[in-house]
DNA sequence: TCTGGGGTCCTAGGACCC
DNA sequence: TCTGGGGTCCTAGGACCC
């Protein structure tokens, strides 16, 4: 029996959420989530009406200012969407076999051999897929149906807002026939570019083509290409994985030019990376930093550790020799410094005490445990080093 | 128009070892 | 005096996704 996969997606998930969480948005029609409208951000997620003007997801905040004067504005936050991308995912889990989150506003569900209890379409489970979301969380969906992942969100992106289409098998090739070619996951601007000059820019161009002469165009890349526009794609759900890493950056709202300010907010982000991989059970024995310059040149220096750690201390201690080679890297350039990350990677479990271990080493985990449970009771911003606090970072 | 923040995966070259 | 092949680990950068 061919596969069966709904691919569920939510429609302007940031835009909706922030509506959920701020009741002054409810009945603005002109929504746009990024930022400060002055500010260096780009857009996240606009809501339809301001769709219609243009803006666009990934487009400078200040742009969409320019095409959209009257919407309104919001930076929204992490938790709230995490919080609501939770509540939908075990609404959808009490509605399909299987599931999978791929990010925080889509979802696979597994359908396969359940054709005694749906035998021809899926619609119906995909309409009470809908109500049911709607009615939990106050959120609408699209839904794409297909016999394999990628077909399933290319469905659902067809349907968008709050549409259903299936494919059904057999149909993938004739589906994908009225797509252009960067619609295809994994064919981003760069490779939709080199597509283009070599005349490729549908589907159905590639569809035409007989393998060797498709060889010839693009080479290697050439079988795999085929077999997508074909409508071939994976039919099994991932599993949850272990993150491979953990990060935070910042763009500043200036472009930095001395060092001391970027130490100190180096530290501060190493101290949230830390508390998160604590927060995970992970510990990381790569840490990279990421400095971007004024002009968008972006550089990053990583050191591996001999032993993998989860303490502020000894990411930091590895974190700021880096950031040093990198600020003299901009220095020399004439360039000042707009974003800041620190990364860690390479990461395992982590591990129990050891038994021989330095002491100094024992009362720095000691110490990261009892900042924890203070954080955990009273917020990250309870307590912290005093010394990335700053004046206006004061603990609370 | 002036470009976020969180990630994953891939490639290519160098050091090092046997 | 010149130089193999395979494997692993590491670094840097880039494409891509939401």
């Amino acid at each position: 029996m061919p596969c069966r996969i709904l691919h569920v997606d939510l429609d302007a998930f940031f835009v909706e959420v922030c509506r959920r969480q701020l009741p002054a948005l409810r009945d603005v029609a002109q929504v746009v989530v990024g930022g400060r409208k002055e500010g260096r951000g780009v857009v996240q997620s606009a809501s339809y009406a301001c769709r219609a003007f243009g803006v666009k997801a990934g487009m400078p905040v200040r742009q969409a200012a320019r095409l959209c004067p009257d919407a309104t504005f919001v930076k929204g936050e992490f938790a709230w969407y995490r919080a609501a991308s939770r509540q939908v995912r075990d609404v959808l889990a009490a509605l399909a076999p299987a599931v999978q989150m791929a990010s925080l506003d889509e979802a696979y569900l597994d359908f396969t051999n359940t054709e005694l209890l749906h035998p021809v379409s899926l619609l119906p489970v995909a309409r009470m897929v809908r109500d049911r979301v709607r009615e939990a969380a106050g959120l609408d969906v699209s839904i794409g149906i297909g016999p394999n992942r990628m077909v399933a969100k290319l469905a659902s992106d067809y349907a968008k807002p709050r549409g259903l289409v299936e494919v059904r098998a057999g149909w993938e090739r004739a589906f994908m026939a009225g797509l252009p070619l960067k619609a295809i996951p994994g064919i981003g601007p760069h490779t939709a570019e080199r597509l283009r000059a070599r005349g490729l820019v549908d589907v159905a161009q590639v569809q035409a083509l007989a393998l060797p002469d498709l060889e010839r165009l693009v080479g290697d890349a050439a079988a795999d290409l085929k077999l997508r526009c074909d409508g071939h794609g994976a039919t099994v759900l991932r599993p949850d994985r272990a993150p491979k890493s953990v990060s935070r950056e910042t763009t500043l709202p200036e472009d930095e030019a001395a060092r001391a300010p970027l130490e100190a907010l180096l530290g501060r982000l190493v101290a949230k990376v830390a508390y998160d991989l604590r927060s995970a059970g992970l510990e990381a024995r790569t840490v990279v930093l990421k400095l971007r310059h004024g002009d968008f040149v972006t550089v990053t220096r990583r050191v591996t550790l001999a032993r993998a750690t989860d303490l502020d201390a000894e990411l930091e201690r590895a974190a700021q020799p880096l950031l040093a080679a990198a600020f003299d890297g901009a220095r020399r350039r004439g360039q000042g410094v707009r974003l800041l990350g620190v990364a860690a990677t390479n990461l395992v479990a982590a591990a129990t005490e050891e038994l021989f271990e330095d002491p100094a080493r024992t009362r720095a985990r000691d110490l990261a445990r009892a900042v924890d449970r203070v954080r955990a009771k009273f917020g990250y911003g309870a307590v912290g080093d005093a010394r990335a606090s700053g004046r206006e970072g004061r603990p609370e």
